[in-house]
DNA sequence: AAACTTTATGTAAGTACTTACGTAAATTGA
DNA sequence: TCAATTTACGTAAGTACTTACATAAAGTTT
């Protein structure tokens, strides 16, 4: 068999690899479904391809109602609902009601129907037969290694595989540079950029905001920045309170870049940075209705604390805490 | 997620083998472009998968006709059209007449498009490592099987190949039966139902259908009848000419058993009968009108004469031979 | 050069599914 | 036991294609 023939350069499709393999699953089906059902137009004009699966099981198990049918061919009910109504007009199949449970229709093959079946059951069998063939003449159990695809598949967290890699790629993009008094401004806008979307900004964030060399890093805190494509799109701040004591505060991250990993950088930037710094703990407060920020803290590690925080600002409600271990040092 | 549903015994469509084949690549075609979709949705709102082929194909050969592209990509040229529409209505593509052909409208990536492109090529690059690793795990080269499988069935006919094995179980199904006085009347009113569909009924076919004794078998003719599901559904007959000449004559199916290969059967069994009664050459008239009759004449052997018939009716205009010969025996 | 055929495109409608949503009957649970 | 939830079903609309048909430009023939 020449297969060169089809995988040739001039078939980007087959070019194109994993990218393309759903496509060319799908027209290999649709071309298989066609000359099915030409088979079909020829020997029996009352029925269609599409039919089969519901005709068969309803040949062997007789009357089922529509979801059970739905479930067992892993279709959804609205498409068992169609083709019952075509089957229906067609006069191959009649519905009744469950006595039992009034919700339930349920679906079994007419006279005609059932006829029909036992007409069609040879010519399955022809179908089943040389479609067997084409499929061994490749040498390998295509069968067998569908089902295998199939519960690879579903195995598979293929969008969560995905997901990490896009992920990494993108904390890999992301820079993290230290407080320089040229960032002042960035410090400033970007806290307030936030705080104007979700909240209003407090009197108390402005006195910070506006002296953030007097009121952090003099203090002995210190102020780190994300910057992405050439622009700085995000920061965050460490308070220091006692001792060994740090608190994580004041992040944002512009609009534009979120979701792009700019967050989970600069935080995991500033656990370093505390560590560094001596911290044992480091705290933070933030609101429930940050969603988004919550979940990046606790996939950090932060665990949230039932006593009340200090409350600095009206909005914050939930506190949370990272004991930072050495055993944290492996990362 | 739920692997246990998917591939256990419980599964039907597994069960249907080669019959659900199709609808099985389907649904693995449909939950991979969903997962892709998912991830372009997390990284860039303005993109979908369906879309890559195009994108993709414009990022590499610029401006292109739309029905080269639905060429190159194997999709027709409407779909091409539609995500040509869609896409431009995200402003990534642009379109410009081409100065040499007033007809086509050549395609284009836009500024947007392009760097589109370029933002998700390592995102593509993502995809392509992870659904190849797991098409790997299953220890196959599940990419260069499916382009077997492709190739396979473009060379495969298989409708052809399941049409023959379904002609060949209708033929062996129908009967061929003698003349009998009881069948007499079948054979009447089976040429009375095509000649009145067809054409409408002479003095010359009353004579023949009201004596068939008298007219066919006297003569050292004789009449076939086909038998098929208990019913007497066909008929044909054998006219002596001159020594070693038959006629071929009166065949009718009757409506309801037409396309189940009882045509072929009672022309075969004719031609069978007309070498054991001696005949060297088995003629017969028929109309161009009747093209299914004319190719399983044409398929038996039959050649068209050139020269007029005995026209022995009106509606008769073809005149077709078969030399009767010992290597015919064979069958 | 008029009359055909072919090609490139656009539009409409069909197909075989899906998701989304609404309703009624059954089940659960406090 | 009555409200809340779940289940079964129907209907509508969306999706990603297709086929079928219409039209205009280009090419071919006579």
């Amino acid at each position: 068999m020449s297969s060169s023939e089809n995988s040739s350069k001039s078939d980007l499709i087959t070019q194109l690899g994993e990218l393309a393999f759903a496509s060319r699953l799908r027209r290999l089906s649709e071309n298989l479904m066609k000359d099915v059902n030409r088979v079909y137009a020829r020997c029996e004009t009352e029925f269609q391809a599409r039919w089969f699966p519901v005709a068969y099981l309803l040949s062997r198990e007789s009357p089922l109602p529509l979801t059970t049918i739905a479930r067992r061919l892993h279709l959804s009910h609205p498409a068992v609902n169609q083709i019952a109504g075509d089957m229906s007009r067609k006069g191959l199949l009649k519905s009744s009601k469950d006595a039992g449970d009034g919700r339930r229709r349920l679906l079994a093959l007419s006279e005609k129907g059932r006829a029909t079946v036992d007409r069609l059951k040879p010519v399955w069998s022809d179908i089943d037969t040389e479609t067997s063939r084409m499929l061994r003449s490749t040498g390998h159990d295509v069968l067998d290694l569908v089902s295998q695809i199939e519960s690879t598949f579903d195995e598979t967290d293929l969008f969560g595989r995905i997901m990490g890699r896009v992920k990494a790629r993108q904390l890999d993009a992301v820079e993290i540079v230290d407080y320089r008094p040229h960032l002042k401004k960035h410090f400033r806008n970007l806290n307030l950029e936030w705080l104007r979307e979700y909240f209003r900004v407090e009197a108390a964030d402005e006195r910070v905001l506006s002296d953030p060399n007097g009121r952090i890093i003099k203090d002995g805190g210190c102020i780190l920045f994300a910057r992405l494509e050439g622009e700085v799109v995000g920061t965050t701040a460490l308070l220091k309170k006692e001792t060994a004591t740090f608190e994580l505060s004041k992040m944002a991250v512009t609009g534009r870049f979120r979701g792009r990993q700019v967050g989970r950088k600069l935080a995991e930037a500033a656990i370093e940075r505390a560590r560094h710094l001596g911290a044992a703990t480091l705290v933070l407060e933030t609101s429930p209705r940050l969603k988004a920020a919550v979940n990046l803290y606790r996939k950090l590690g932060f665990r949230t604390l039932n006593g009340k925080g200090t409350a600095t600002y009206t909005r914050e409600s939930i506190v949370m805490q990272l004991e930072i271990t050495d055993r944290e040092k492996r990362g």
